[in-house]
DNA sequence: AATGAATGAGTCTTCATTCAT
DNA sequence: CATGAATGAAGACTCATTCAT
């Protein structure tokens, strides 16, 4: 195994790990147990603990720069693109299984700890964590355009609020299921969707058919 | 000084502590010295240094549900409602000087490291948490079918689904903030209001134009 | 109740307290709270946790002292002085009783580890104990001699290390049980008192005589 | 030096300590000191004090089950091996020499604190330490099987109290040395052990042969 | 006579980090 | 490359004792 190779293994189990065990709690003992190597070694590849977490958490935003900015469809019908974000948690699981992480890096509340604790580590990571958030938005941003564009929604739009504004649910629906322990967004998720689209969405023909009872 | 009012000082202070300093990160030599007190003191008064964090945090919901159960208003206009409810930063500076903590426990920032601690150290919380949550929606959800009974807006409105928009997208915007350090919500969050008004508003008369330029 | 009467009842307590509390491992707070009183009164009345513990063991000793030296009977024939010391467990029994001390102070293992505690802090105390034994020694001396008066047990007894072995035989069975928690001294302890009659006692008739000058 | 070198000798060392020095009243702090290591030298051999402690102890009884059971001569006369014996001050001594530890373990006064604290601390070590007197006492009882056989004792000597009687004499006058800090056992020791040859032996023949001048 | 709040020195324990091998 | 023994600073917690009331 080369050198390099060794190293990358170290930072995906060690992104494994920190996706569930709370760093600061995580002794370099534990650590190097769960990846199963010594603590010498550990100390071979990265300058400390620190240097370790940095390259996991940098590792896992590389990920989701992949999946929701690179990655993000630019050119399907707006309203599919939405449906399918709004499946909140098909869509989750699908980037985490697409990520090649265990399923814990999936799982979203672990994704939030391990985000707030790096934050609070190295700020210089917020840079980088906007990034992707900029991206995501503007990749929506754009499709939402040529929708206009397409005539399928409102020319009106506030394009700007209404990319932010799901951008922001979204965040705080996974943020809800954190703090609650329940995943509501799976039954609500598509409901808000229709909600949103129906706000901006062009009246196919005469009067709104009553979306819902 | 009377011994209650001594450990309501001590939570009140280490509540403002924890709000501005990470829990795990620190020592009960910091704690004390910043309560102004002895770490013999804090054992006087709290099982251990869990003890007192459990204590603050539970203060730190009580003040919340106050805010955002008990002292929300049910006979307002439900407009008047979301306009307030949308300057963001507003309500939260509000509230934060209500509760007579400092500004640090205003600061949505630290609430959310806090709660994400104290939801890891202690389970128990996620229900009163989810109780907040629950009644905070629940008033909303009172509020709009006075405003559907009243013809304000449409009868087919997904109450449920939208006063679950709205409290995600509410801390979303927080999140991000959080996130990106940057309160795009002072600006945006009027306009997402906007947005969802004209998505369950009736129209004032014929047609929908141009509820925006 | 009177200040001294209030001292006597603390000390009492004390004593049953530290009988089944190892004295090093008992806080201040738990002593206070198992007397009943609060840690302000003990210092009332005591100097220190010390001086508590001194005058509790010195109690403890007072009362052995009353039974194995002042109550021991000086005028009743060997044999039957003798058959009742062998009968260990009963023996210790009636002592704990008529003590007035709660049971737990009548158990040797406990008294055991009290009077190695405290010897250990208070190595004066040695010499009140040392007096004790001396005092129980010369005692079982005084009946055997008279016994030898009487012609019941041999002239040529030893009667120097009869009563040594007799006392120090008592000392470790109690010990070996502390130590193995088996109480073979209530079978063995009076088939060891047939022996060492045996060997001290004239033969009632001819028998196996002058075997010994 | 090998790890495990390292290992026993701190426990061989830490058992000396131990034999001195009372175990709950001593600090982590002075425990290392003795031992010449640091704390976290400590920590990296033994999972805590408790465990450092237990080690040293078994090390101990090792020792003793040694000496008193398999080093125990079976094919002496039974004469000589009481003699032995009942110079409980040269046994002692000899035993201690033997085992290599310092002089602090073989002071029985040390060996009697150490296991008081033992036993209170670990209840399971009650098995070991009784399995020691119950070997020894086995021992003790085959040579007086052997000597019945042969002729030099009494058959009708009751084998089992007179193990139980030595034993629990040697063990009372250890403690009373240990009580009274004074070594009376090494007068008394034999002139017990006269006593108690006289009760079993069977007399050579009508001479008196002076057991004592 | 009695309380109990407050202290601070001392305890056991953890752990990131270093370094000789 | 890798080990794991060893360190030492820092952590949470305990507790005998004091003192104002």
């Amino acid at each position: 195994m080369q050198p390099n190779d060794t190293k990358e293994q170290l930072v995906k189990q060690a992104l494994q790990f920190f996706a569930s065990n709370d760093y600061e709690r995580s002794s370099l003992n534990d650590i190097a147990e769960a990846l199963g190597v010594t603590k010498g070694a550990i100390y071979h590849y990265f300058k400390n603990k620190d240097d370790l977490f940095y390259a996991s958490v940098n590792r896992l935003l590389d990920m989701m720069e992949g999946w929701f900015v690179d990655a993000m469809p630019r050119d399907i019908p707006l309203k599919k693109l939405l449906d399918n974000l709004f499946r909140i948690d098909e869509t989750m699981t699908e980037m985490g299984e697409s990520s090649g992480f265990g399923e814990a890096v999936t799982d979203y509340k672990n994704i939030m700890y391990l985000f707030l604790a790096a934050l609070k580590k190295f700020p210089d990571l917020r840079e980088r964590l906007d990034d992707i958030y900029t991206g995501f938005r503007g990749a929506l941003a754009d499709v939402m355009a040529k929708a206009v564009e397409k005539g399928k929604i409102r020319k009106d739009t506030d394009i700007e609020a209404v990319t932010y504004e799901i951008t922001a649910f979204y965040e705080g629906a996974l943020l809800l299921g954190t703090f609650t322990n329940r995943k509501e967004y799976i039954v609500l998720g598509p409901r808000v969707c229709a909600a949103i689209w129906s706000q901006i969405a062009i009246p196919a023909s005469g009067g709104h058919k009553g979306r819902k009872k």
